[in-house]
DNA sequence: GTCTATATTCAGATAGAC
DNA sequence: GTCTATCTGAATATAGAC
């Protein structure tokens, strides 16, 4: 490798101190001081390489949502049925977030607040086509009369439901169901399997 | 009424207001300004009637936090069936979030900001007893052979995963299936049916 | 490129008149 | 109780030396 030992540049120390810093306390509490504490160095720096607390942080948001709904473009469009199919973006997806568990709040937090337009537009274009796909592959499915007939969009939406939001309702799952933080991490990989399970029992014919 | 026409005290005018601002904005993004504006004062009022930033928002969180799992048991306890209690459940889960779509977000993102170990200690001495509830009747159901044998931790939380997630991803939902916010609100009637059937479909024997 | 020091802006909080 | 005016501190941003 040329590009030797210096793979953590300023620049990348900044990035990977700011994805933290923001993911964990948003943009409103995001503080550039521990931006550049946790990089390294200090405020000045920040501004002579992002500019300004906005830009760097869209910067990181630009990088981050595109992580939310990856590209399952290659699981669907494999010739496995369907059932294989929702079992491997569960797990996939759960085990996505498992790594980024405070990525579906960052994200879908700051989308709700509607300043920023620039966000929703920047997603916008991000849209891979995996929703288009997924549409298609539930309703061949449904004529095929391998799953009942159900709204793909609502199915869709029940998915990522059931992996998504207990990351999002995480403290207060803890509290409900008195759990601290090694058995909810268990209980999210028991989910893999249980809300495939749960989705395909509820489809099939 | 001897209370009279002057129901809007100032102190309730604040409150409404605060509860605005706080619940669309967060603690960080909220200003104390828009929150006297809002409330037709200024700010020196709110400190006179609230003392703090901080404790405004305490009192919010509050009077907020104890919505997000209202209280279940009337429904648990009666004689009906589970897929009936569960039908209640969710109609009136789905119904109470279309009447505040901003209430899971709100307070789920201020419960992940772990400052303020305050919130989560209020949290855990409100918790209701009807998580409790809800396993004696699942389990009791899985006894008598009616359902599946299922965790019941992980079907109650697929409960609340399948209501309260799509409004906190409403804006990505809007993206992604190109709809607008009067097609997602006719999705969020839709789904209370669509979610219950989704639940006895997957759990009913 | 990186730092220290400083400017600027903004928001929470208080003082004091009415 | 309510207001105007002001203070204080914090956080973003810039100037300028090295």
């Amino acid at each position: 490798m040329v590009n030797k030992i210096k793979d953590t540049t300023t620049e990348e120390k900044i990035l990977e101190a700011a994805r933290k810093v923001f993911i964990e306390r948003g943009l409103d509490g995001a503080r550039m001081q521990e931006i550049a504490d946790k990089a390294g160095i200090n405020k000045a720096l920040l501004h002579y390489y992002f500019r300004s607390k906005d830009k760097l942080f869209e910067v990181i948001f630009k990088e981050t949502a595109g992580n939310l709904f990856p590209k399952f473009e290659m699981i669907l469009n494999s010739d496995k049925p369907l059932f294989d199919k929702i079992d491997e973006i569960v797990s996939n997806y759960i085990d996505l977030i498992i790594k980024n568990p405070y990525l579906p709040l960052f994200v879908l937090s700051e989308m709700n607040k509607s300043r920023n337009l620039q966000l929703a537009n920047f997603f916008e274009m991000q849209r891979n086509k995996f929703v288009e796909k997924f549409v298609q592959n539930i309703e061949k499915e449904i004529k095929k009369g391998v799953i009942k007939k159900i709204s793909p969009a609502h199915l869709i939406i029940n998915i990522f439901s059931l992996c998504a939001f207990p990351f999002i309702a995480k403290p207060v799952i803890g509290i409900l169901l008195e759990i601290d933080d090694l058995q909810f991490k268990y209980m999210m990989e028991q989910r893999k399997k249980i809300v495939t399970d749960f989705i395909i029992a509820s489809i099939k014919k």
